[in-house]
DNA sequence: TTGAAATGTTAGGTGCTCCTAAATAAGATG
DNA sequence: CATCTTATTTAGGAGCACCTAACATTTCAA
């Protein structure tokens, strides 16, 4: 029997080793291109850096000659512009489809945070697969299960569902003025060991930080920690790596800020 | 600046256009191959049939001559014996890897439905996806969030985290004594739409059945429903196609079954 | 047993994603 | 402005996972 159901031309447009995908709710894009966008959209819409060809290929671990090929074909697909020896720029849905990404990968890192008992410093790794494999459903099964949560276990904001992204003005704690006292807004997901360091010091968002000092010349910050209320305050001398990775609320900070509890 | 950690060798061993893998906790098979392995354990060990090419591509939904290559590939890597124009049969190393999958998918089914609220024929095409995207890690905590459940959604026995499946006799219910009752012991997972009939019949791993009429050649099977309890009895009139894809326990009835509830 | 039908394999491609080595373009420096 | 450095691209491959067309084997039946 088998009886090969018509010459199947572009049926099964499988189309190659690229990862399977075209699953009703991913995207239609492969992993691998997703990964790119990703990248793309967090050294240029978040870090504010130009998306060079260097920088792209540092950022994504792959060598800078497969960069510029794979920027070739995402300009083809339209998913963003590519001039030759310029950087590259997102299209309005290259950046739609980064942010999907985005939202994928936070959902997911909340989710495995709250739900499954993950340690913070544990979720980047496996949202970083598993954002290529779950379905749209999926994700806003996971959101909807945790109340629609505004930010990921590291403090980033996650972008609704069409693609909005709440971007509240912050500054590095190294930056911070002396004595001011600032809410923790986010501290960047990928360094495991500094995300344990750092959840060993209480450092999380939502913590309260003021800067009691400064060494001069990129010397360590000493810094106070007390919690979201304000009980036992515990002082730090941090490194100035970590006071540049750890975020705090740039806001004007108002007289009375009513806190309340999230 | 850049420079260029060492030649690197086969640091980054990607090789190639497969699914993007090699995370710790992913077995170091691509998803391609541990579909083809999943598909050969289910037919062989669990359908008792024979794993031939083309069986092997129908279940795929692949030509016929990929499997050929891919086989090929598979008896390199020691996961099955391969002698050409004959079947194939997974040694043990193979059969490991399957029994690790048809545990990760059926343990993500299990999830999927008891936690976030799939209905039982949307479980499936998820966990298809997922199983190869999850770390060992993420399917263990899912296990132990819904107390290592036995069974997935469908009925099906979920294997131990080492390996080990338990296999109870079953038969089909077209194949059921008439008027012996039976407990629903599961309903294959694929195809969708008879799931979702099947959930309207209330017919459901756990469900007592009892077949009060029999039409001959392959004839409707007229079977009455009953919950685990055994409240409001309902009778249907199931087509053949149906009765064969619903399994019950063929295990001799003890007398008083003292039904513990699940 | 012999030949048609079914089953399976080889041959030759394609697309994707990645690589190294060798150009080339852009930018910084004297 | 010529040169040196750095960034980037082109050239040329490799492996994986597919495909179609053509060929080989096995099976089954007259």
């Amino acid at each position: 029997m088998s009886l090969r159901r018509a010459p199947r031309p572009a049926e099964r447009g499988h189309s190659g080793g690229g990862v399977r995908h075209g699953a009703p709710g991913t995207g239609g894009l492969t992993g691998s291109v997703e990964d790119y966008l990703k990248a793309i959209y967090e050294l240029q819409e978040m870090s504010s850096l130009p998306a060079t060809t260097n920088a792209i290929a540092e950022r994504l671990d792959i060598a800078p000659p497969s960069v510029s090929g794979m920027l070739r074909r995402l300009a083809g697909l339209e998913l963003l512009v590519y001039e030759r020896y310029k950087g590259v720029s997102l299209t309005a849905s290259g950046r739609r489809a980064a942010l999907r990404m985005l939202r994928r990968h936070r959902v997911i890192e909340a989710y495995l945070a709250d739900r499954l008992g993950y340690a913070w410093d544990m979720v980047h790794a496996e949202a970083e697969r598993l954002e290529h494999a779950a379905s749209d459903e999926l994700i806003d099964r996971m959101a909807r299960a945790l109340g629609e949560p505004a930010t990921d276990p590291h403090g980033a904001p996650i972008p609704t569902r069409d693609g909005m992204l709440v971007i509240t003005p912050t500054r590095m704690l190294a930056e911070q003025p002396l004595g001011a006292r600032a809410r923790v807004a986010n501290v960047g997901d990928e360094d495991g060991e500094m995300l344990r360091y750092l959840a060993g010091l209480e450092i999380r968002p939502g913590a309260q930080v003021t800067i009691v000092a400064r060494a001069p010349f990129d010397g360590p910050v000493t810094v106070e920690v007390s919690g979201r209320g304000g009980k036992a305050e515990r002082t730090h001398v941090l490194g100035h790596t970590v006071a540049r990775a750890v975020m705090v609320d740039a806001t004007v900070k108002p007289a009375k800020p009513k806190r309340r509890r999230t």
